[in-house]
DNA sequence: TGCGGAACTAACAAAAAAGTAAGTATGGCC
DNA sequence: GGCCATACTTACTTTTTTGTTAGTTCCGCA
């Protein structure tokens, strides 16, 4: 059987479809209201649970605590115990998400720009 | 009255809650399942409503609907009515959008590297 | 004995997002 | 007259996401 020559549409199509699923994945991995927002703030430097939650104010300790268990399983932040009294424990970015720094300055300038463009 | 001198920890509190302004309103702007997806999908050229809901095999008519109507109004896609029956209605890019283009091929490529890299 | 602090956890409630299914307008075509 | 197509609306339900409030654990300290 000869095989069915292929033209140009359907090969756009499928690498949309393909782009789609990538960028859907990463989607699910820093999309929220939050996920992207904690990750800004252990730029810098690793902070402790209550550190993170003062930096952004309006984060309830139920979100942090879920956005954080979340980020740990996909491997965009590593944890930190220390056995001492009382806890301490440390988050910080990990190689994986250390990659993203570029894109979310990105898109804060982006932000910056068309925020400022309206106001 | 004496002013206070800022110390170096207070100006990175301070750029770090300007930059979560900024990061906030991107974030409102194409966050969500389906914002990013629906530009992507319009990167290459204009399209009509059936064209991108073909497109996106799993979006409803409802939710294409409404978020086609939220990009619009905050002026990431332009839409052209037709004056003809059946109706015919083009949406595309706007300049601003636009500018996101190198933002989500940056994602989508991180997207790739990670996602192959657990399968 | 009992308070304090850090980092949670659990139970429940409210709000927001998404899905389902049916209906609308228009005018050409059979 | 009835059907087709496109691009929506509308009403209603389900699911998902967030928020609220009240514990819990551990040990040191007054």
């Amino acid at each position: 059987m000869a095989e069915r020559k292929e033209n140009s549409t359907n090969s756009v199509n499928r690498k949309c479809i393909v782009e789609s699923n990538d960028l859907s994945y990463a989607i699910d991995m820093v999309g929220g209201r939050w996920k992207l927002l904690i990750l800004v703030n252990l730029e810098k430097k690793k902070l402790r649970f209550n550190e993170i939650r003062k930096a952004m104010s309006s984060i309830t300790e139920r979100m942090l605590t879920l956005q954080l268990r979340e980020l740990e399983a996909d491997g965009l932040i590593s944890r930190t115990v220390y056995a001492e009294v009382p806890p301490r424990v440390e988050y910080e970015l990990t190689e994986i998400s250390t990659e993203l720094i570029p894109i979310w300055k990105k898109l804060c300038a982006w932000g910056a720009r068309h925020r400022k463009a309206r106001a």
